[in-house]
DNA sequence: TTGTAAGCGTTATCAA
DNA sequence: TTGATAACGCTTACAA
C-alpha cells in the first residue's frame, strides 16, 4: 500500500474529490456548476449535492488560469483620506459586488511614483483597472490602457475610457449664487497641479464667469488637504478676495478653519464654495456651501464600463452621467459693502 | 509548416519566452528571478536582461497556484462611509504594500448577511483575512478562522488572533476629566449590539467609573451613524443626561447637530465625548472632545500578524499594542448648576 | 450528454 | 548549477 505523498498546497476539496462522489469525470462537474441547464438535470443534481456535501468552493486562481478572467477590479485611489473617495469606493465595491467581481484596491498617497508601484503591481492579477483621480501623467496611462481595460474617473484623457462627474450645471448654479449676492469677482483655489479635475473645474468656471462678466483669479496650486486650504488664507486676505471657490471640500474647510482662527468671518468678510460635498462639510461652522457630486454613482459607473469592456453582462446599466448640484448653505452670504 | 494556434488568453510574455531569449531552460528563469543568488552569476543576469527586454512580468494566478499563496489579503469592513476605517484602511495598505502584499477589500454595510457573502467569496482568493469592526457571530468567525489565517480588529474571540486599540487609559482619563469638571453621572450612548467593541467600551466605562464612584447608565443600542446619535437626543434629555460618552465620533457628532438644531446647548447643557477622532470631529461646533484611536497602527498590525501567520519575514515589527488617548476639545464644560 | 486529454504559467522535485 | 518533468486546479476542444 503505496503511501500517497500529497503536494497539494491546502486541504480545500477540487473539482477532483466532487467528481469521485459524484461519479462523474472532473470536467462534467465543472459544466455542471458553470453551464447549468446545458447538462442533464439528474447529473447536475448530483454533482451540486456532491459539491454541498464537501463544502466545495472554486479555486479563483486555478480559474483564472485557463480562463484568462479574475473577476477581480483593481481601484487605484490618490488618497483614501480625503472622504470623497468612500462615496467612489462604496459605489464600486457594492456594483462590482452585484455583478460578482471583487475590488482591490491600492493607495498611492498623492505620490506619482507609489502610484505607478501599486499600478503595476495590481494590473497583472486584475481584469480592469480604475484610476480614481490618478496623478498619473498622461503617457503613463494610455501606456497602461494598452494592457488592460482601464476606466478613469475624473480625469479625461484621448483614447482611454472615462467617468467624470458633469460639473457645469453645479458651476452655474454657484457662480449664479454668488453673483445673486452681489460677488463681481471669484476666487478660484486650485488643487494639485496633476489634477486634471482641478483644471478642468478651472476651466468651467471660467468659461461660466466670463459670460456672465465676473472676474476670476486662481490661486494655486496647491496641495488638496485642510493644510493646503488653510495655507492660502493670507493669500486671499491680501488678495482682498471676497467669494472664494476651493477645488474641493477637504481645501475648502482647511480654508474656512483657517479665517476663524485668525478671526476672519465667514461668510461676512469671505464667501466660500467646496466640491463634493463630502462628510463632515454640513458640519463645519458655517456649514459649507458646496457642489455635490454624485460619488456613489461615479464609482458604479466605472465598475460597468469595466465589466463592459470585458464582456460581462451588466443588466441595469446606470442612468447617465452623473450631475453635479449646488447646495447652498452657511459659507456664502453677500459682501461687506 | 503548421500555424499554431495559439491558446493564449493574453498576449503577455511568459517565462518560456524569456527562456527562449536567454537560452536557458523556463525552470532556470524561475530560478534567477526567485532566488537571485543562488545561480550561477551571467546566467542570472542573462536571464535578466532577457526579462527585462520583454518587459516580463509573472503571473500571480499562475503562481498561485502551484505556491498555494496569493500575495493578497482580504479586509472586509463593515462601514466605509465611517471616517475611522480610513486610517485602518491606510494602515493596512501601506504595511501591505511595503512586504509586497495588495489588499483586497468587501464592505458589509453593517449587514451580517452581506459581511458573510463578501468573506466567503474573497477567503478562497487571498493568503489571509483582515476583519475591521466584523459584524459577524463568533460561530462563523471561528469557523473562518480554521480555513485561512485571519485577524480581528477592534474584536476579540477566544482562540482568535486579534488587534485591539488598548481604550482602558482614554476612558481613564475621559471618566476622570468628566469627574473634574463636576460630573456624576454619564451616560453610555451604545453603538450596536453586533458591535464587540460597543460592548467592550461599555464594560471599561463602567468598571472606571465605579471606580470612582460614578454612575453609569446605557442608552442603545444605537445605529452607529449621524442619525442613530441624533436619535437619542430625547431620550436624553429626558434622562437629564449632563454628560454622554458616545459609542464612536459619528454618533457624537449626530447628537451634538441634534441638540445644536433643538436649541440645545453643548456642553453648557450636556457634554459630549466621541471615541476615534475621526476626520471632521474638530470641526464641529464646539469641536468634539474625543478619545483618540491609533487607527493607523491597528491596519498595520493587522496585516503583520496575517504575515507571521504565513511565514513572511516582516522584519520591522510595529510597536505594541495602539494606546488611546484623550483629546480634549470644547465639547465638554461643567454641569450646570 | 459525458468522458478524455491538453493546456493555462508557474514552482518544485529529481536527475544529470 | 542547470535541465526535464510532474504537479497545482481548472476549462475546453475533441471524441465517444
Amino acid at each position: 500500500m503505496a503511501t500517497e505523498k500529497p503536494r497539494r498546497a491546502s486541504t480545500a476539496p477540487t473539482i477532483y474529490d466532487v467528481a469521485r462522489l459524484a461519479g462523474v469525470n472532473p470536467s462534467t462537474v465543472s459544466r455542471a456548476l458553470n453551464t447549468p441547464g446545458r447538462i442533464n438535470a439528474r447529473t447536475e443534481e448530483k454533482v451540486h449535492a456532491a459539491a454541498r456535501e464537501l463544502r466545495y468552493r472554486s479555486n479563483p486562481m486555478a480559474r483564472a488560469l485557463p480562463t484568462g478572467r479574475t473577476s477581480t477590479i483593481g481601484l487605484i485611489l490618490s488618497d483614501i483620506t480625503n472622504p470623497m473617495i468612500a462615496g467612489i469606493v462604496r459605489g464600486a465595491a457594492t456594483a462590482a459586488d452585484a455583478l460578482g467581481y471583487t475590488v482591490v484596491i491600492a493607495e498611492s498617497q498623492e505620490s506619482p511614483e507609489l502610484e505607478s508601484r501599486a499600478t503595476e503591481r495590481i494590473v497583472a492579477s486584475v481584469d480592469g483597472v480604475i484610476l480614481a483621480a490618478s496623478r498619473l501623467d498622461d503617457a503613463s496611462i494610455t501606456e497602461l490602457a494598452g494592457e488592460k481595460p482601464l476606466v478613469l474617473i475624473n480625469r479625461a484623457l484621448d483614447g482611454v475610457e472615462s467617468v467624470i462627474g458633469e460639473v457645469r450645471a453645479g458651476i452655474e448654479e454657484a457662480v449664479a449664487h454668488l453673483q445673486l449676492l452681489g460677488h463681481t469677482r471669484i476666487v478660484y483655489l486650485a488643487g494639485p497641479s496633476t489634477s486634471w479635475m482641478s483644471r478642468h473645474r478651472a476651466a468651467v468656471i471660467q468659461d461660466v464667469a466670463s459670460g456672465r462678466g465676473i472676474d476670476i483669479e486662481v490661486v494655486g496650486p496647491n496641495v488638496p488637504t485642510l493644510e493646503g486650504g488653510a495655507a492660502t488664507l493670507s493669500r486671499l486676505v491680501a488678495m482682498d478676495a471676497t467669494a472664494v471657490m476651493a477645488y474641493n471640500d477637504v481645501m475648502a474647510i482647511g480654508l474656512l478653519r483657517a479665517a476663524a482662527e485668525q478671526g476672519f468671518d465667514v461668510p461676512s468678510q469671505m464667501s466660500i464654495v467646496g466640491f463634493d460635498d463630502v462628510f463632515g462639510s454640513d458640519f463645519t461652522h458655517p456649514p459649507l456651501t458646496t457642489i455635490r457630486m454624485p460619488l456613489l454613482a461615479l464609482g458604479e459607473l466605472a465598475v460597468h464600463r469595466i465589466l463592459e469592456a470585458v464582456g460581462v453582462e451588466t443588466a441595469t446599466e446606470p442612468a447617465a452621467a452623473p450631475i453635479a448640484q449646488l447646495v447652498v448653505r452657511g459659507s456664502t452670504a453677500r459682501p461687506r459693502a
